[in-house]
RNA sequence: GGAGAGGUGGCAGAGUGGUUGAAUGCGGUAGUCUCGAAAACUAUUGGGCGUGCAAGCGUCUCGGGAGUUCGAAUCUCCCCCUCUCCGCCA
C-alpha cells in the first residue's frame, strides 16, 4: 500500500521506483483520481456542514414546538446531490485503493538494479566449500538408502511435492528447530511465539499475500487461508494497534509448518525436498521505528547467518536485485548455502525489510513521543531458517563415503546420543 | 451443532431518534499547592480524511456494511466477533 500524499510530493520518484522494477509510470493516473476524489470530497463536506446546521435548526425548533417546514425542504432539496456526490467518492475512493494496493514497493535506494536473480550481487561469502574423497550423494540418494526420507510414502498419502522424514532425520529436523528458537530466543532477544496456522483474509492482505497472489495460497472450506509462511501471522499481530514507541521493536519467532501451493513452480525443482507444499520454517519478524529498520535488517540477517555458521555450512549472502524483490519488500538479503549434492548455493533464508508497506495495509501504527499523532512502523521478516532446506545442507555437507551423516556438534545436544546417522539406525 | 447474551473513547461503564464525539469513574498528560512527593484541586486527553504556512475550521467514525429519517450510538436488514449454558471433542 503506497502513501498518496507521498506520491502527490514525489511522483517522480514513485514513477522512477515502478521503473526500477520494470513497470510503468502510474503517478499521473493515481494524481488524476485523487484530485478528482478530493474536489468531491470538499464539495461533500461543505454540503454535509450546511445539512448538519439545518438538522440542528430543526432540531431546536421542534423542541420549542415551533414550524421547522422552511429547513426541512431545504435539506430535501440538497439530496439528490448529496447522494450522487457520496456515490462518486465511493468510486474513486475505490479506484485509487485499487491502484495503490496493487503496485508493489519502491526498492530502496542501495538496491542494485536487475531483470530478475542473475542480476542479484554477492555481498560475502562465509565458510569454505567442504571436500569429499568419493562422489558426493544429494539428499534423495542419501535419505532414501538410509529409509530414513520416503517419497514414495508421501505420494501415497498426498501427492508430488511432499516427503516423510522417519527415524533420525525426522529427529533431526526437531533438533534443527529446536536449535534455531533457542538461538533467536535465548540470544538474539525474540519472543517465541505459536501462531494460528489459518488465518482470515485480513491478515493475508495485510502482508501483501492478498488480492494479488491467492494462487500461491491453500484455502480451507471454512474460507481461511494455510499460511505460506508465519511472516503473516507474526507480523499481522500487531495488525490495527498504536504501539508505544518506548516498546519498539517488538521482535518476533515462530517455529511453524508453511504451506504453498507452488502454482506456478510445475517442473521445477521436482527431485527431493527442496520445493515442498508443505515444510517448517523457524520465522523472524521484527516490528520497529522507521529510523531503525535498516540496523535492524542487517541484524536480522545477522541472526539467520549465525544459525548457519554454528551448523558449520558455508554459504553466502546475496542482496536481491530489483528484478527479483518480492512485492512487499524494498529490500531483500538472501542467504544461499552450499548444497554439494546440487553443486550450487540454494535460497536457505530470505530477509526483508518491508518499511511501512505492510504497516499501512495493516494499519500498524505507533505513537511517537515528541510529537502529536501517529506513524506507521516499519516490519522486517527473515527465515531463521527454512527447516526443511537445512536439513538438505546438513545431511548433503555432513554425508560420508559409507553413507552416513555426521551430526553437527551444535545439534548433538538435541539429538539423544546419535552422533552419527547410519544404516544400522534406519530401523 | 443447539439455546441465549452482548459488542460504546486506553480501561470500566451510562446512553433506545434531536445542538451526543458521546455522562460518570479510573487511567494518561500539564499545571496549582509542596523543600520534594503523596493527596487534593484545575485544565487537558481517540483515530481517519479534507482545508490551511500555522493556529484553527470542517467532515467521517459508538464491531463492519446496507437502509429508514430533515436528523441514527439509538430503528430495520445482512455480515463479523466475543461471552454463557448444553452437546461433541484433541
Amino acid at each position: 500500500m503506497h502513501d498518496i500524499r507521498w506520491i502527490r510530493e514525489n511522483p517522480d520518484a514513485f514513477d522512477s521506483g515502478l521503473a526500477r522494477r520494470g513497470l510503468s509510470a502510474l503517478s499521473a493516473q493515481a494524481l488524476e483520481i485523487d484530485a478528482e476524489n478530493r474536489t468531491i470530497t470538499t464539495e461533500l463536506q461543505d454540503l454535509q456542514t450546511r445539512r448538519n446546521d439545518a438538522s440542528k435548526q430543526i432540531g431546536a425548533l421542534k423542541g420549542k414546538g415551533e414550524d421547522a417546514s422552511e429547513q426541512m425542504a431545504a435539506v430535501a432539496a440538497m439530496k439528490d446531490n448529496m447522494n450522487a456526490l457520496e456515490e462518486r467518492q465511493k468510486e474513486t475512493v475505490s479506484a485509487l485503493r485499487a491502484l495503490l494496493e496493487s503496485v508493489p514497493n519502491i526498492p530502496a535506494d542501495d538496491v542494485p538494479d536487475g531483470e530478475d536473480e542473475d542480476d542479484n550481487v554477492e555481498l560475502r561469502c562465509v565458510g569454505d566449500k567442504p571436500t569429499f574423497d568419493f562422489d558426493v550423494r544429494d539428499h534423495v540418494d542419501i535419505g532414501e538408502s538410509l529409509g530414513l526420507l520416503d517419497f514414495e510414502a508421501a505420494s501415497k498419502l498426498s501427492g508430488s511435492r511432499f516427503v516423510v522424514t522417519r527415524g533420525a532425520l525426522a529427529r533431526m529436523e526437531r533438533a534443527l528447530s529446536a536449535l534455531m528458537l533457542d538461538l533467536h530466543t535465548d540470544e538474539f532477544d525474540y519472543t517465541e511465539v505459536n501462531p494460528p496456522l489459518l488465518v482470515r483474509d485480513e491478515a493475508a492482505y495485510g502482508t501483501g499475500q492478498l488480492p494479488k497472489f491467492e494462487e500461491d495460497l491453500f484455502k480451507t472450506t471454512t474460507d481461511h487461508w494455510l499460511i505460506p509462511t508465519a511472516e503473516v501471522p507474526l507480523t499481522n499481530l500487531v495488525a490495527g494497534d498504536i504501539l508505544d514507541e518506548a516498546k519498539l521493536p517488538l521482535r518476533f519467532t515462530a517455529h511453524t509448518p508453511c504451506f504453498r501451493s507452488e502454482a506456478g513452480a510445475a517442473g521445477k525443482d521436482t527431485r527431493g525436498m527442496l520445493r515442498q507444499h508443505q515444510f517448517t520454517k523457524v520465522e523472524m519478524v521484527s516490528i520497529c521505528h522507521p529510523d531503525a529498520s535498516a540496523d535492524e535488517h542487517e541484524r536480522m540477517t545477522g541472526c539467520a547467518e549465525e544459525v548457519l555458521k554454528r551448523l558449520g555450512l558455508h554459504y553466502r549472502v546475496v542482496v536481491l536485485s530489483t528484478g527479483d524483490l518480492g512485492f512487499s519488500a524494498k529490500k531483500t538479503y538472501d542467504i544461499e548455502v552450499w548444497l554439494p549434492g546440487q553443486d550450487r548455493y540454494r535460497e536457505i533464508s530470505s530477509c526483508s525489510n518491508c518499511g511501512d508497506f505492510q504497516a499501512r495495509r495493516m494499519s500498524a501504527r505507533f505513537r511517537p513521543e515528541d510529537r502529536k499523532g501517529t506513524n506507521f512502523v516499519h516490519t522486517l521478516n527473515g527465515s531463521g531458517l527454512a527447516v526443511g532446506r537445512t536439513l538438505i545442507a546438513v545431511i548433503e555437507n555432513y554425508q560420508q563415503a559409507d553413507g552416513s551423516i555426521r551430526v553437527p556438534d551444535a545439534l548433538k545436544p538435541y539429538m539423544g546420543g546419535i552422533e552419527v546417522i547410519a544404516p544400522a539406525d534406519a530401523a
